[in-house]
DNA sequence: TTGTATGCGTTATCAG
DNA sequence: CTGATAACGCATACAA
């Protein structure tokens, strides 16, 4: 912090007169003389007065600042929904803390308690992958600071979020699969305890069952750690015969490591086995074969949870809601 | 900011002692009675005190904040440094407050200003492709609130700079190139008063140079705006006869657009064309061909500026150093 | 070992 | 229209 900054208290002293009209002068507050808030607007450009954000928190309760969690920072999904958050928040005068959680539930427990220190006026959370538990986010609640769930959220907890339409997604996905000819879909799945991969699961499921294609549950296979398990599932799903003749992935990632697993072993996309993928990765239009995919509206799920959050932040009452955004399937040539 | 919060005051109060006492338990201070700070203790954790940073703040003239500004968010590289930085920043105890320029110079400057006012310990900066003054800067010298700068520095400024030994890196990648057998190389440069991109440029000459390679100055072309205006260069400099046998572009993702252009137009690479990125994002190694391309170490590059910083903000006197990092020359498909 | 008083920079509530 | 004073939550010199 700036120690050789100007204060309303060294105003206040060269103009001889005291520090609250020189904030009511500041803040252009109504009853006060024209010619005392020139003085003062003067001397405080020319001091290069800037008002302390600390101390009006202090007494406004208000930091204007809005404390994010991420797993991680370095995606291509969470850094563009943090960059729709980030330019957000500028327009509605606030500041993001940024965090990542680094896919590790102990961690995001203690960076909810960190943030709260710092009197975060809100927070917004995308869960880890490890996060099964809701107990982290009552200190929140206690604390009553509002929060906005997005992305990646916790099923049974009540709070706004938002999120994809990931059973719609995945829907669609595996029915264009369907529509493809395939039979033997395989999902390459992710944390089964993440909402997004339960609801991804329970999409591929229902177009199978719409489509009268029967569920073999060798074909589904949970990774972990999303792509950093994959290759040990794709290895495992390869060893059985018949092959799948179509793979639905959890993500680009795990699509791409699959597509490069496939491309080596000498087996032909899409003819022999379909690859449909989860995020619209800039990668998914350069691989070859260009990988069809789920595009999901980042920056708006960025846009919308701050949205969410100020408004909580001006009304604690406000019922929670839940936003859920659509995602566009982008049809390329690892499907058809 | 929450209402229900437990202060020292709380404690005091049901304690039936001071708040000094308080304070002096709380934090472990030496002369306080081992039942008292026990008592003191045991209250703060069943009504879940927790210290309110904003007051100990203005007292103590420390926010434990640093601001950070990028260009923007959603690059590999930047996500990259910013999760390197979230790391190094979470082990000193700060926190980080992000925001993205969107490579806007007056942008930038606004940026500025918002964390002064926020009483941010320190400022990491890269700066936007349009920033070609000092003078915003200026605002932190005389706040005396210290600044990094990395990977895109000002070459004027007297400041602490992380950044990449970019006259080498290029200078390795062209050299690599002519090693390769190749005499007409181009350069898709990038906007030519940021420093990396003369650095880079001025790496290219002198491998030219040192290989008595004639410089032609029809194959130098300078993209405003990075990627963006990779396309229409491309074209530019592939309308003239004869080609480039070779290009080292400014970055990956130009290098890819490159890439997409030659294979549509049926140019082999790397057999008529050789092309070399810089950056080591995904997709190089998915591309095909692999794209051969200079490897930034992004994280130590976060975790070093937040370093200097730390090291800054704790003693104001330091000498501003330039911590220069090297990268590596990864060698794929793309060029031999 | 503990309590009192003061101050950090600002705003709010009064009284004048 | 202006000024004195208290308060926000905490830390600290000083006194006890």
């Amino acid at each position: 912090m700036s120690k050789q900054q100007a204060t309303i208290k060294d105003i206040a002293r060269k103009l001889r007169i005291s520090v609250s009209t020189v904030s009511r002068a500041l803040r252009n507050l109504h009853d006060v003389n024209p010619e005392t808030r020139k003085n003062v607007l003067e001397l405080a450009k020319q001091l290069n007065y800037e008002p302390n954000y600390i101390a009006q928190s202090l007494i406004n309760k208000k930091t204007r600042i809005i404390g994010v969690i991420v797993p991680v920072i370095a995606s291509s999904v969470f850094s563009r929904i943090l960059a729709g958050m980030n330019d957000a928040a500028q327009k509605h005068g606030y500041q993001l803390m940024i965090c990542q959680s680094n896919e590790n539930a102990e961690h995001e427990a203690e960076l909810i308690r960190q943030l709260a220190s710092f009197k975060i006026d809100g927070l917004l959370v995308s869960v880890s992958g490890q996060t099964k538990h809701e107990e982290a986010f009552d200190l929140l609640k206690q604390k009553e600071i509002p929060v906005v769930f997005f992305d990646r959220v916790l099923p049974n907890i009540e709070a706004p979020k938002v999120i994809v339409d990931e059973f719609q997604s995945a829907f669609t996905a595996v029915e264009h699969l369907i529509n493809c000819g395939h039979k033997r879909i395989a999902h390459l799945g992710g944390p089964p305890h993440l909402s997004i991969c339960k609801d991804r699961l329970n999409g591929y499921l229902a177009a199978l069952k719409k489509y009268k294609v029967p569920v073999n549950k060798k074909l589904i296979l949970s990774c972990e750690n999303f792509e950093d398990d994959a290759l040990k599932n794709i290895q495992r799903l390869f060893s059985q015969k018949p092959f799948p003749d179509a793979v639905f992935a959890i993500n680009d990632a795990s699509a791409i490591i699959l597509i490069k697993y496939l491309n080596k072993k000498g087996i032909k996309i899409p003819e022999e086995v379909a690859v449909i993928g989860f995020n619209n990765d800039h990668i998914s239009e350069i691989i070859e074969p260009a990988l069809t995919t789920i595009m999901l509206p980042c920056a708006d799920i960025g846009h919308i949870a701050v949205d969410i959050l100020v408004r909580r932040i001006n009304d604690p009452n406000q019922l929670p809601q839940t936003v859920t955004l659509h995602s566009n399937l982008i049809i390329r040539d690892s499907s058809q």
